[in-house]
DNA sequence: CTCCTTTGTTGAACGTGTTCAAGTTGAACA
DNA sequence: TGTTCAACTTGAACACGTTCAACAAAGGAG
């Protein structure tokens, strides 16, 4: 965690203080100067790292999101079916998240702000999303039996939206250990797998035409 | 807007400035103490009557939320299949809307907060929920083709976590006059109406009772 | 009338996130 | 070596949401 330069050094610092007091004490209760403080640096330093408290938790999310990506191999090896793969590759960020769920609302709380950088479809966050959609799209290329043709190129992206919808689940989930969650990723996955192995049925074509267009229309306007 | 007693006098005028300051300005931008000074009023006799910023913004919400109910019967009058009365419902919370939605964000931001009051699955907007669940019943009970009774009983809610997902897509929307939101419940209701319409069809069976039983396990556990 | 309680009102003060002008450090270069 | 300059660091200061002890007005009860 130690980085090479000064600067590295004092930034694993600030965000390795924000993370224990975050744990310890939630989102709200730790204020900058504690954790200026704690990291041994001055209130303005932390400033000079992080623009905003916000920010500061968003350093550690980026953590997560690169040992998820690292992990995810490994748990997904062995799994050939949609359904197994996904659950596999969500449990796996419950693991990694689970600690801070706790103060998690505090940083949900401002990424629902489409303003915000920290939103997960603004234009600051899009290598974030990428890596994410990326993830999404491994978790399908090796799946047995494949993906139809017919929905292949969009579904890591669509998936990565039900990942954020989960996800949204997730922080407002008040049951032991995030149970309620699990529930719903086991459920509804191969639910999933079902809807999308029946994508080449020609009853379903229009449909899929429907979605498909709606969702370039809708990202054109959104532009 | 003017009540009886000089408390509900004061009340009104705190609420009148605040909506008048926010609508110019933005939510982040209003201070306090500029609708204090705007209702000719102390700071502190803001927090006499509203014990939050946020709280007053919960005001402008319920007064919305009655028209709302007032004047649903008018605009679903004449409309039969579920589409056109579901699209019609949506697109009157538009219109009352509309003049709030560059501060929404100020507001619903908090309302992800699953701990605050103001988050729709909150104990303390139940009622709230219950009302906006009963909008839905009534947009359901008179549609014709009638809803299968398969999944009558669960369709209001279902319907309404609908619209809260609409309303999380509203407050990102970013187009002219939040346009992307009416295309996206423009494609999606009639999809709704035809998944609905298949709800007696045999193979679908398995499908909605997994649905049906998630969402009472998901509640049970919410508890 | 006087007293008491409820309701309403005040502005100073607190703790917070954030900004900023001013300073320090250290490595590359002359 | 001495100079330069970007990277880094500082703490005081600002504006905000919120709290609070104190005060004023209104309206009965005696």
């Amino acid at each position: 965690m130690t980085g090479r330069t000064r600067g590295e050094q004092t930034k694993a610092a600030i965000i390795d203080a924000a993370l224990a007091l975050f744990t310890e004490r939630g989102f709200d209760a730790t204020t900058m100067r504690a954790i200026a403080e704690s990291a041994g640096v001055s209130l303005g330093n932390a400033y000079y790292y992080f623009r905003s408290k916000d920010e500061l938790v968003q350093g550690f999310y980026d953590r997560t999101a690169v040992e998820h990506g690292e992990r995810l191999p490994e748990v997904l090896d062995g799994l050939d079916g949609l359904a197994d793969r996904l659950t596999a590759h969500l449990d796996l960020w419950f693991e990694l998240m689970a600690p801070q769920h706790p103060f998690a609302v505090g940083f949900f709380r401002n990424a629902a702000d489409p303003a915000s950088p920290l939103s997960p479809f603004s234009a600051a966050s899009a290598p974030a999303r990428t890596a994410a959609i990326e993830l999404m799209e491994r978790v399908v290329e090796d799946a047995a039996p494949p993906v139809p043709a017919t929905v292949r190129a969009q579904l890591p992206e669509v998936l990565w939206l039900y990942h954020m919808g989960v996800v949204l689940f997730w922080v407002h989930d008040r049951s032991v250990e995030q149970a309620a969650t699990r529930l719903l990723v086991r459920r509804t996955a191969p639910m999933i797998e079902r809807v999308v192995a029946l994508a080449d049925l020609p009853a379903l074509q229009a449909t899929i035409v429907d979605l498909t267009t709606l969702l370039a229309d809708l990202k054109a306007m959104a532009g």
